[in-house]
DNA sequence: GCTAATCTTGAATGTACATTCAAGTAAGGG
DNA sequence: CCCTTACTTGAATGTACATTCAAGATTAGC
């Protein structure tokens, strides 16, 4: 009865996201969008009602991604305490690298933007409570496992380990140095193992 | 033989940073400082160059403000060890009190900026290491005291405990709650005490 | 009280931007 | 093959902004 889109939904929140990633919401423009999608204003608004709209999606789909990820983690086999290590690591890998001075577009964002949008701050939040509750069901594994003492509550732990990931993506701004970045991950699981006892 | 300024430099550099603290550099238009200063374009460019040359010296006033509070601290008599607790839990109680949803200056602006300006980012970059070697002096004090383990390097710890200072000021945007703050202070302290043997 | 030097004022300049909209384009049912 | 419905195009709109500049104001030495 009507003309169909021309475009993947998915593939233009994919690069809409590589453009917000890279340069933050306020520095791009609508034009960098339209560029980065193929798509003209017109469908880019109609698609997605204005630029913030747009962005909901993006860090919508970006964190689904990253606790899509330590999700799977869970049900990989391996001890716990191993996971968490190894997700830490990557991170580090990743600073250390220089590659990924981008940080994380869900820090990125909640610094530039929960001062000045609520909706954007409210959904930013959202996330986050959900990627320390997955963080605690990986810490409350570990504690049946063993590896760390069930003294300390595994949502209070999370809130450690988070802080430290939240840490390591601001430091990766500044080109940091590998043995501080290994020492980082060391202070970590010193810091969860020694309620052991 | 000439006009003087009006303006008292510090004062203008003190009310500006308020203004950057709150919106961002990039929601900070000219206009809010001259709003904010009582200068007029004209002063405002005489004076500092143009907005990010006002940034640069609003920044290191800030910085210089920290690094000052860290090198009294170490002056000061009691325990290293309680100190660096202090230090945190005083982040954390800003953070807690929902006072401090501005953060810290200098993280938002390495997160907004890094990218996207080389000058500001080197200077960031600047403060930082001076900021962790602040820490890392108060670390070894620490260690002379007997309260860490000398079998680590004291600049990598500082570096642990700045990602868990950096971390605090990405958490306080989402507003956590105090029993997930106070467990992070308990797992910096942890990870530096459990290096004691 | 004149001159030179500097500061202050605020309107003007030019650019960049988010968003809208009218005209054109495809698709499928009748 | 026509008509309805929806998508696409890209120029137009209006606003907000960083920076400049010419005209006026203030100081200190002569």
């Amino acid at each position: 009865m009507a003309r169909q889109a021309e475009f993947n939904r998915d593939t233009v929140i994919t690069r809409a996201t590589t453009v917000f990633w890279e340069r933050g919401y306020g520095k791009t423009s609508v034009g960098d969008l339209v560029s980065a999608t193929g798509l003209q204003p017109g469908s880019l608004y109609a698609a997605f009602g204005n630029k913030k709209g747009l962005f909901l999606e993006v860090i919508d789909h970006y964190n689904r991604g990253f606790l899509g990820k330590v999700g799977a983690l869970r049900d990989a086999p391996g001890r716990s305490m191993d996971k968490l290590e190894g997700l830490l690591q990557q991170v580090v890998d990743d600073a250390a690298a220089g590659d990924d001075e981008r940080g994380c577009l869900t820090v990125n964002a909640l610094l530039e933007m929960s001062m000045h949008d609520a909706d954007i701050a409210e959904r930013l939040r959202g996330h986050n409570a959900r990627l320390r509750k997955a963080f605690a069901w990986l810490i409350k594994d570990a504690q049946t496992e063993g590896d760390i003492g069930t003294t300390r509550d595994a949502n209070e732990l999370a809130s450690f380990v988070l802080n430290n990931l939240w840490g390591l993506r601001v430091m990766c701004k500044s080109r940091p140095d590998r043995a501080s970045l290994d020492a980082i991950v060391e202070g970590v699981l010193k810091g969860l193992r020694s309620a052991t006892n």
